[in-house]
DNA sequence: TTGTGTTTTATTGCCTCC
DNA sequence: GGAGGCAATAAAACACAA
């Protein structure tokens, strides 16, 4: 497929300008064209404000092997390929914003191992992972960040459930003692006890409940970074304050034998014992299909490291 | 196909630590 | 002051029902 000579000319200048080409070329590259374009910095401009609708350096993400067709044929350099029309191509090349593109699924489920050995990013570590999956430092500094920020929501509704559970179990066993007492008991102040423990979803419960929760929440993260009870964050997590007993801030004492197993592993697990990982080296991590084609565990890299996109 | 809700990627602004 | 973390948020990509 032929291309438009002007976008052929942007081609040449994005590869120029942000290709892995040998510094003493790209030197000699950029400043040639830099002084074209009337010296250094307004070079340097151009490329910057090329460089969105080029498309192809920003994100090093390279949807070549992704096999999901609907992602493939939505990227906007598909259209490059398919696109018939030179001056649509053209109009398109400066017009289109850039898009967000989402990591290969073999990319993310790297970051995840990555991710479950330590959920904090060492800058060594950062340029690593960055190296083998072909990414930009940032994105993969970025892609850590929200993960933490997921994996501490999820926990956070873990944790709320455990502790809904619990209390509801508390007052199903404290109004089976008080029904039993004395069968002529006040009705009336019975029904709001009761009310919640058959509907665990009634508003009024709930919100008592989330004010605990709320108040442990704001008690643990004040000082710490994440939540951290599973994380691997905390390999010498000192989280084991939070919510124990006899500490101010642990807001009821869970009977641990009324717990089901699988709450008591929860809690025991998280609120007692972090466990502890020993972070191993990346190429020890059993990586699924590493490609013999491939330095970067599999992944096509396009070559966009280290250009003059300042992350 | 389209409308809508959810997920993912990325930015911004503030805070803390060194 | 710079680097890095987090919360809040925007926006693109995606999933899915109608």
């Amino acid at each position: 497929m032929a291309e438009p000579e002007g976008l052929f000319f942007f081609r040449a200048l994005d590869s120029l300008f942000l290709s892995g080409s040998s510094p003493s070329f790209l030197g000699l590259s950029a400043l040639a064209f830099a002084s074209i374009l009337g010296g250094v910095m307004l070079g340097r401009l151009f490329v910057l404000l090329l460089d969105p609708f080029l498309g192809g350096s920003r994100s090093m993400v390279s949807f070549e092997d992704v096999s999901e067709g609907k992602r493939s044929e939505k990227s906007f350099f598909r259209s490059f390929d398919h696109e018939e029309n030179g001056d649509e191509e053209l109009d398109e090349y400066f017009h289109q914003p850039e898009k967000k593109r989402r990591l290969t699924p073999d990319q993310v489920q790297f970051l995840e191992r990555s991710f479950e050995v330590e959920n904090k990013l060492e800058p060594e570590r950062k340029i690593q992972l960055a190296k083998e999956l072909g990414l930009q430092p940032r994105q993969v500094a970025i892609w850590f960040q929200n993960r933490r920020a997921r994996w501490k929501t999820k926990q956070l509704e873990k944790d709320y459930e455990a502790l809904q559970s619990s209390f509801n179990k508390l007052l199903l066993k404290q109004t089976e003692k008080g029904s039993s007492e004395s069968s002529n008991t006040n009705q009336q102040s019975q029904a709001p006890l009761n009310a919640p423990i058959a509907d665990s979803g009634s508003e009024g419960e709930v919100s008592k409940i989330s004010i605990q929760a709320c108040k442990q929440e704001d008690l643990s993260s004040t000082k710490s970074d994440v939540l951290d009870s599973e994380s691997p964050c905390y390999i010498d997590g000192d989280h084991s304050s939070f919510l124990e007993p006899g500490d101010s801030s642990y807001v009821f004492e869970p009977d641990q034998s009324d717990l089901s197993q699988d709450e008591e592993d929860n809690l025991s697990k998280s609120l007692m014992h972090p466990p502890t990982y020993v972070f191993p080296k990346i190429e020890d991590v059993d990586y699924p299909n590493p490609s013999a084609n491939s330095g970067c565990f599999g992944f096509p890299v396009e070559d966009q490291t280290f250009g003059f996109w300042s992350y």
